[in-house]
DNA sequence: GACAAATCCAAACACCTGTTTTAATCTTCG
DNA sequence: CGAAGATTAAAACAGGTGTTTGGATTTGTC
């Protein structure tokens, strides 16, 4: 369950077919990527891949899995921020360590490509993902906005803005092939991160004002009159 | 240049072959997809793709575009308003008929799923469609902000704006794999479209007003005191 | 150093792919 | 009708795919 947070162990085959899977099947996809090309790559006979994972489909179950958990050691959901925080904060956090994940053209870069070809095309990867690792994220979000939005605020509108925030983060990275296209010159790397995150974090806090003030216009004087921290 | 709005001529081959390819390439990605497959399904030979269109690449360029003709045919982004309404009512037709283009399940649904796919893996055929098709469409959204953001906003803030409003859109679609994971039981239909385009829409309309007030903190008066309309 | 297990290797296997070829059939129209 | 052209059909082609095999090599352990 572990697996090591800075994995450059550069004997092993069976960890080297990882990386190189990682790689090729983030910019082959799934079907073009050959295990010959892996297997190259990772410096491994072609039956290697045979030999440690069964077949193509497994190894590329791991090589998901893996570069899911190198970017959430990377950039952890919460940014380090106490639990005392406020969720104006964990908000900002939650956005920015998600932007980092989504952009970050580092050692593991495949994490997002890999993650938006499965989106195109779920695989049974997909479900372990969610579960073991995209769910808890998501209920954290969850959490922060319904802190944000009040008690008062629907299922169906907690639901809504949560959409919003993701949404509009992954953007950034699903919609670079049209944002190239429409705007040659701008493409966005981690620099852009801080700008990106408080424009998102400002735009929805900014709609979740509105809404909590539009839910509830007969509460107690009081709740309201306390401007928010 | 005319495509056909509706394009149901069960006879001819040639149209056959686009239509079964839009639907094969959509649920089974370019590579996996078999023009044996689309041949089959289109009643032809398995000879007719390289008769009409020369090959499998080409035939795809054919079904990608013929696809989203119809999509924008049958959901203009206007959505039949006069170019006399207000920003903001262009701004909630423009996504609405955006998540109406996606979550449409009736005839053309591949529509949306063969973007997806041209997203996580660009093909030449990208390039073309975003010149003809996604930018005329892109500078609306680009004007409709630039209105509501009044001219002292910057370059930057109209453009991560526009990706915000496009990124909340596109994850009704893009997002399915893993919302139906996260919360089974919650489909989304082009039934749940006027809640969604409400929800984006006031959530986008308070975020720019909040970067407008806080953009023109020293203009005059006059142009703030009246509220939009 | 010797034995056994783990690992690696080159080659072959069985299958599926897009494409082409060659001929048969249908359509059009003088 | 009947020839010219457009369309369809069946089969084969050439190449690439994941996977398996059986043996060579390395590694770990006493």
């Amino acid at each position: 369950m572990a697996i090591p947070p800075a994995p450059i162990l550069p004997d092993k085959t069976r960890q080297r077919l990882i990386e190189a899977a990682g790689e090729i099947f983030a910019d082959q996809g799934f079907h073009r990527a050959t295990v010959r090309d892996i297997c190259a790559r990772a410096g491994a006979n072609i039956a290697a891949v045979n030999y440690y994972f069964g077949d193509k489909q497994s190894l590329y179950a791991h090589a998901l899995r893996y570069a899911h958990a190198c970017a959430f050691a990377k950039y952890p959901a919460d940014m380090g921020l106490p639990a005392s925080a406020t969720p104006q904060a964990k908000l900002e956090a939650f956005i920015r360590s998600f932007l980092l994940r989504l952009l970050d053209a580092g050692r593991p870069a495949w994490h997002a490509r890999l993650m938006t070809r499965e989106l195109a095309e779920p695989t049974p990867a997909l479900d372990v993902l969610v579960n073991e690792q995209i769910r808890p994220n998501f209920l954290a979000l969850n959490q922060i906005i319904r802190d944000l939005l009040g008690p008062a605020a629907s299922e169906s509108t907690l639901r809504m803005t949560n959409s919003s925030v993701i949404g509009q983060c992954l953007f950034y990275h699903f919609g670079a092939p049209i944002s190239s296209r429409l705007m040659p010159g701008h493409p966005h790397t981690t620099a852009d991160v801080p700008a990106l995150s408080a424009h998102i974090t400002s735009l929805t806090l900014a709609g979740i004002k509105q809404m909590a003030k539009e839910i509830e216009p007969r509460r107690a004087r009081k709740t309201r009159r306390r401007k928010e921290v």
